[in-house]
DNA sequence: TGCCTATATGTTATAGTATAACATGGTTGT
DNA sequence: ACAACCATGTTATACTATAACATATAGGCA
């Protein structure tokens, strides 16, 4: 409830976005001893340049704008660190990685793929997640790691669908 | 309440699966005027013959043990054929593929994905789909195609962790 | 029956995603 | 300075999926 709406209009300040996600990688990574090195705060900006998934490929693509010729381990493995710090999570229907925007723990979050514009909200609903374990509970099943993923439109995307003429920049998006 | 289990223990009669699931396919490609062919069938009979999720490539070499020498594309025509009739379902976080095993209309099923004997559930719990639509809702956000994929584990090999000794032979599953 | 058209399959090549294995370099603490 | 650990570089390769075009086969219809 006091969490941010999942998805921002399209004209947000997004540089405040990558700058809270960076700052936060700082912060965890501070606390826990960990290095957020050159390189991974890097893939990290590139991943949070954007509230839209992004594979592997394409970033070491953007790493390469930069000058250097990275090969794709070195973006799997900076993504392995972001991933095991929970700073990125790996969209698995879509072989693509978004910045985490979530506050506090991590306990199966469900994410929402807009199928217009790509931006892809992170929700972390209990009654979600109550309603899962609980089934699963029926049938023997515990659960130890969820993958969800949702397919949709978003607000924006669907207001913009139902009239074509109005606000027809707004699904842009991207950022 | 009146499907049946979704783990069958791992000394179940799997032939009878194997055979319902071809039988209902056949039942549908009837009603549809769609066409079950030799490969789709034999491409269906390698999907169900375990419960547990296989992959395209370890499909094809199932199908080169019959003497051919199939290419990748040909099993993906297959699987693409089956998975437009609901004859089969893409787990997207293993790359893999298993026999649908559920009666009635496909609404967002769930994958209940044993981590240990790698046996799939289809589970399709309206609360958990009542739950995703309304909180989804909430954000505006309005649901397509949600993929709900859970690792976990199933009762039979949960009792095995805790007590490795007995029935340890009942975790071996696979069929 | 024989042609026509849809659909299905064969063939070859390539795109896209991810990891293995081993060498080298940098940081940290002593 | 040294050792130990962590991170990165380098090269090669595995795994997953599709494109593009040729050929074949099944069923409907003249």
């Amino acid at each position: 409830m006091s969490d941010p709406p999942l998805f921002l209009a399209s004209d947000h300040d997004h540089r405040a976005c990558a700058r809270a996600i960076l700052a936060h990688a700082e912060g965890v990574c501070r606390a826990r001893g960990t290095r957020l090195t050159v390189q991974r705060r890097r893939v990290l900006e590139i991943v949070a340049s954007s509230h839209a998934a992004i594979g592997a490929y394409a970033i070491m693509d953007r790493l390469k704008e930069g000058g250097g010729h990275p090969a794709p381990i070195a973006v799997y493995r900076a993504l392995d660190f972001l991933i095991a710090n929970s700073l990125v999570h790996r969209i698995a229907s879509r072989n693509a990685y978004i910045a985490c925007t979530h506050v506090g723990p991590h306990r199966g979050s469900q994410f929402l793929i807009c199928r217009r514009c790509g931006t892809v909200g992170e929700m972390t609903s209990e009654r979600v997640w109550q309603a899962l374990v609980g089934a699963a509970a029926g049938a023997g099943f515990s659960v130890v790691a969820p993958v969800i993923e949702v397919e949709g439109e978003c607000a924006a995307c669907h207001a913009a669908t139902a009239a074509p003429d109005a606000a027809a920049t707004d699904t842009v998006a991207g950022t």
